[in-house]
DNA sequence: TGAACACATGAACATTCGTTCATGTGAGGG
DNA sequence: CCCTCACATGAACGAATGTTCATGTGTTCA
């Protein structure tokens, strides 16, 4: 893996990020974990979602790796994989309270 | 339109804006925005794409405020609206160097 | 006014995406 | 072992998305 991409691959790496971000529930995931690492089950509620659900988009933010997973016992505990997801979180945040 | 947003309408107004990010043509458009405004038919030789498709893109950009169109006789500049949109692409981009 | 240029827009099409429903998997308890 | 709990996964379906092709709009200049 080269230490430096060509424009295009950056451009379609940073596109698949974004595209991670651009889902409302996915977000709402996003949100629900920004205090700190949630049960998987407790995830869905928060968002009042169906669980199945809920777990396909995890499975999504986890292969982005917006979110990370740990097994405890019977339970899966998710956590946001790194500063950067908040920090762009909020960024976009600014951006729509603008104006 | 009121001051604070409840969490859904933020959410959702934050993916419509992170979608408009999530695509390689568009962030190759805003890219070549970077270093300041350019015309729309630059845009088009930047990005080594059809006039019309990025015109279309163009319009997907200026509805979510990421850019900023402005006409000078035949031609017309395209511009990024506001610095946030800058941040989040380059913390967008941190975050895919990261590992 | 009419031709040329720069750009916008509409329709149509293939592709991608997110949810639901049904079922699978793995860990713990009895 | 077998049942239950917590979660993951596959198929399928409707909805949304990006491009192309054809055409429309608006501005300049002869």
């Amino acid at each position: 893996m080269p230490l430096v991409y060509n424009e295009e691959d950056v451009c379609q790496r940073l596109a698949e990020f974004f595209k991670v971000m651009g889902d409302r529930t996915r977000l709402r995931i996003v949100k629900s974990l920004l205090d700190g690492e949630l049960q998987a089950g407790l995830i869905a509620e928060a968002v009042s979602m169906e669980q199945s659900a809920v777990s396909h988009q995890l499975r999504i933010l986890k292969s982005a790796r917006l979110v990370r997973a740990r097994r405890e016992g019977k339970a899966v505990f998710y956590s946001l994989d790194d500063d950067h997801v908040e920090s762009v979180f909020r960024q976009g945040m600014d951006h729509i309270m603008e104006q």
